[in-house]
RNA sequence: GGCCCGGUGGUCAAGCGGCUAAGACACCGCCCUUUCACGGCGGUAACACGAGUUCGAUUCUCGUCCGGGUCACCA
């Protein structure tokens, strides 16, 4: 008894806080039943990655959805890939897409909420009382092996042909020092670390039930796993175990890579006497490797898609992201968004059950289709100042095209649009450049593919005697038959059904005409519709550009 | 290698012992249409494989194969 307090005392003198404060500290929430609180906890090491978007979305999801808690904690216990502004990122990379939680980090240096701090290098006094409450109940003890004893340790194992590795058992040689033995090492400065001291046994199973996979059975933990390193900070099994029971999570979301990792921390839940949370190991974003066709998981370094900057820099609306996401996430989210078209995204009733278990694939093309969906019933205003807002950093010569003449460009935007069947052009703010280009003399590039059944002769002709009739006053109606009128002169019929009854009477139809025109005065064969281009063009471009296929 | 997770059309996926195996995206065709779109209608296309349990397996069990994860003083 007194060798666990003595040890305690020698590896901790400077800790006199106890586990029961803490407890007070850091008391139960008082939500109402089934509120359910979860966290995203992400390491600073980069930008922030579609796989933890996809994950916060579940955090924040699930908490929305029970009437609990989301919150955002910093896991900066590795100092080494740690990257200067990587809270930043984090946090910026959320503000882009509106993700919000309910407390935790909320900048470099900045938070809120009642269980803080949410930086575990702010928590190292936490942990080691914690830790000390172990070596006083002789649940842990310190290791003074060396990375070479270690690795050496590894490599016996390894010509042992040990079914099971690490430290334990009689490789784990630190397990029963003597408190002098102790003593002598910490005298001398040798660097400690603090391990598990586990009951565990080999031929035990423990159950546990993930939310999304159901029952999972593994042999139960023997490993002494490291609790505090050699620096005092705690390792992430440690700081997990300590952080959701202080912080009382009730759901602990994370990706499946974790789930090996369970047995271990309920082993630790156990030793510190906190009940452990339920689990939720979601499956990996992956994607198609191009060189080998293998699905694969979304890389950081090899993918720039999986980074959550891209979508942003191509000018993604946030909520098609995250529309997208939950197309993944939620097996009926698409049909709940079918019955409630205009509901916010935020009323979803999701259900962690529903979550498929199996990895998925990131469809860009999908992601394509419901952005477009959600652009298209956007009001031309909306994609005005949307599209502004995204040009002005990323793309200079757009921003300056659409704010030359505002009224202009709105125009061009609410062509089709706020009308019962708007067309779906546009994915990405970085598609209008090209959707819009051929309004500016800057970017039209003319195009001489003429249609299959119009010859150049022809095409010239057809659009001589159109400038002569043409009058930007005329209303659609006159427009429009005005372009009729062209056809039975040179071979066409202004009426289709007509021309696919009999195809050999005329050289075309109508139809043809009107691509001539659209292609001279827009150099495509593919816009909004045209009568309203050409009103918005003027006369003097419209007869400008045709006048360029007339020679 | 040990342990673990996953495996329904090209993609995301419903399904939870009995169905002609939903739906969405993509693709193809038709219709609508002045073009392109939009929209409508229709089509191609799937239960990895092998045993078992069962009257009956996509659904349950086992094995095989394939993909993934994990075995650090990284998270």
């Amino acid at each position: 008894m007194s060798f666990n307090n003595d040890l305690a005392n020698l590896l901790f003198p400077h800790i006199s806080g106890t586990p029961e404060e803490l407890e007070q500290r850091y008391p139960s929430r008082e939500l109402k039943e089934g509120a359910r609180v979860t966290r995203f906890a992400p390491s600073p090491t980069g930008y922030l990655h579609i796989g933890g978007l996809f994950g916060a979305l579940v955090d924040v999801m699930t908490a929305r959805a029970s009437g609990g808690k989301a919150y955002l904690r910093i896991e900066d216990t590795d100092k080494k890939r740690e990257i200067d502004d990587g809270v930043s990122a984090i946090i910026e990379g959320f503000d882009a897409f509106d993700l919000h939680f309910d407390e935790g980090v909320t900048g470099f240096g900045t938070e809120s909420g009642e269980y803080g701090p949410y930086t575990q290098s702010l928590r190292k006094e936490i942990y080691q009382t914690v830790a000390k409450s172990l070596v006083e109940k002789g649940l842990a003890y310190p290791c003074f092996c060396t990375a070479d004893e270690l690795s050496a340790l590894r490599e016996q194992q390894e010509t042992d042909g040990a079914l099971i590795r690490g430290y334990f058992g009689k490789y784990a040689r630190c397990r029963d020092l003597s408190y002098d033995e102790i003593k002598a090492n910490i005298d001398a400065g040798k660097p400690w670390v603090l391990r598990l001291r586990s009951d565990g046994d080999e031929n035990k199973r423990i159950v546990f039930d993930d939310m999304i996979r159901g029952k999972i059975e593994m042999p139960e933990n023997i490993i002494d796993e490291v609790l505090l390193k050699s620096d005092g900070i705690p390792t992430y099994h440690f700081a997990h175990v300590c952080d959701d029971h202080l912080m009382r999570t009730t759901h602990v979301i994370r990706g499946e890579e974790w789930i090996s990792s369970v047995p271990k921390h309920i082993a630790l839940f156990k030793a510190c006497g906190y009940k452990v949370p339920k689990y939720a190991h979601t499956p990996q974003v992956m994607k198609i490797d191009e060189e080998t066709g293998d699905k694969r998981k979304l890389s950081k370094r090899k993918d720039p898609e999986a980074a959550v900057g891209y979508f942003v820099e191509d000018g993604y609306p946030s909520e098609s992201v995250l529309e997208y996401l939950m197309t993944l996430i939620n097996s009926n989210f698409e049909d709940w968004r079918k019955a409630n078209p205009k509901a916010d995204i935020w009323s979803f009733p999701f259900n962690l059950k529903k979550m498929s278990a199996s990895g998925c694939l990131f469809d860009l093309v999908k992601l394509n289709d419901i952005s477009k969906n959600i652009i298209c019933v956007m009001s031309a205003e909306e994609v005005y100042s949307l599209c502004v807002k995204w040009a002005e950093k990323y793309d200079g010569q757009l921003h300056a095209l659409l704010t030359a003449d505002e009224a202009f460009s709105k125009g061009i935007l609410n062509i089709d649009r706020e009308v019962p069947k708007p067309r779906k052009d546009i994915a990405k703010w970085s598609d209008i450049k090209d959707y819009i280009s051929y309004f500016f003399d800057e970017l039209y590039v003319p195009c001489f593919d003429l249609p299959e059944r119009v010859s150049h002769e022809d095409a010239a002709a057809i659009l001589r005697a159109y400038i002569e009739k043409y009058d930007d006053a005329d209303d659609k109606d006159t427009w429009f038959a005005k372009i009729k009128e062209l056809c039975e002169p040179f071979g066409y019929t202004p009426n289709v059904k007509e021309y696919k009854k009999n195809p050999d009477a005329f050289k075309g139809h109508v139809g043809d005409i009107s691509t001539v025109i659209r292609l001279a005065v827009t150099g495509r064969t593919n816009t909004p519709d045209l009568y309203e281009i050409m009103k918005l063009m003027g006369r003097e471009k419209v007869v400008a550009r045709m006048k360029k296929y007339t020679d």
